[in-house]
DNA sequence: ACCTGAACACCGTTCAAGT
DNA sequence: ACCTGAACACCGTTCAAGT
């Protein structure tokens, strides 16, 4: 099993200076931003950089683990308050929200389930899927759900979603309308 | 009025095998093909390239022209031929098969609908929506429609489902489910 | 009028040398 | 064990010189 070996203290803290530079360069810049540019913020060499983190995803992801823990958590929070349905649809709401109001997330998200993706399945995007598993399985239950989705299925449809509002910029109404779009088209045939 | 001034020969060769070329290349690496090889596999300075094509999505736009105005040709022949609910319903399938059948296509259609994109509205976008939004009249009319989206919505919520779809790369039959559920969402609320 | 290709700026990634 | 930063490869873009 991993062990968590201790850093050595420098390297701790070069750890945790990318890390916070980092989410500030991916908000301003977007997924893109500059690895380069990060490292020289965080006045570290950029083999540094890559030591700790070896692909731009990984940066991603560690940047943001927190954020999505806590869209995990909200799944069951909602799932313990609502009806099935309702549950569903309130998280599938704030989870595109949320997507797109924090730059670099989309594409974090996207990868998490691409089918055949290379990258790594990481921890805290397994307790997403988990936590989508749950309410997707409960609200189908109930019968407030297609049977044909599965839970990834929803999830990419988000993220779909995400992107279409993405599109819309100057329309801060979109999302919500495309997100009950999603929603309508989720009911179970009649 | 535009001057459709003759292009020299050698420009007007040059002209061609860029696009010829930019197309292959599209195709096999996708939107982010390198330009310098483009250039390159043309037999043309790299000059040669901007001077035709100032930015990557205007060769993308000139590669792709064809297929864009058969999308919207194929929007009318489809209105003309069936009611107006399935003919929406028939043009967002291919439409959306299309872009992802296409590398480099999504991209293109996805900054067409993009809301204060910089790019310039080119004619065989403005014929692509033209076409959208009579099919969207016509389904409106017939009540077959929701009341409440603009032929820009379908347009960008296609592009969502399309995106789904190519991070379902393994499953082909996830795009036929993600376009059948816009369809139902699309639907008017009983 | 159009083309060429060197030159510039920038970025990701690796790795030998240093502590 | 970890860090540094020079070195390399690659790419987009511009522009002086050439035809």
């Amino acid at each position: 099993m991993t062990q968590v070996r201790p850093m050595r203290a420098d390297a701790r803290r070069n750890y945790e200076r990318l890390l916070k530079v980092a989410a500030e360069a991916f908000a301003e810049h977007g997924e893109g931003a500059s690895l380069d540019d990060i490292a020289k913020r965080a006045g570290v060499g950029s083999g540094t950089l890559y030591r700790h983190f070896p692909t731009r995803q990984a940066l991603l992801e560690a940047a943001y683990v927190d954020r999505i823990e806590a869209l995990a958590a909200r799944a069951d929070e909602l799932g313990a308050r609502l009806p099935p349905g309702e549950a569903l649809q309130e998280w599938l709401d704030e989870l595109c929200v949320g997507t797109i109001q924090v730059r670099g997330m989309k594409s974090l998200l996207g990868s998490a389930v691409t089918d055949g993706s290379a990258v790594a399945v990481t921890a805290c995007s397994t307790h997403l899927k988990g936590a989508a598993a749950r309410l997707v399985a409960a609200a189908q239950r109930a019968g407030a759900l297609r049977a044909d989705v599965e839970a990834i299925d929803v999830l990419r449809l988000a993220h779909g979603v995400a992107t279409a509002s993405e599109l819309a910029k100057g329309d801060g109404d979109a999302i919500r309308r495309y997100v009950s779009l999603l929603t309508e088209g989720l009911r179970p045939r009649r």
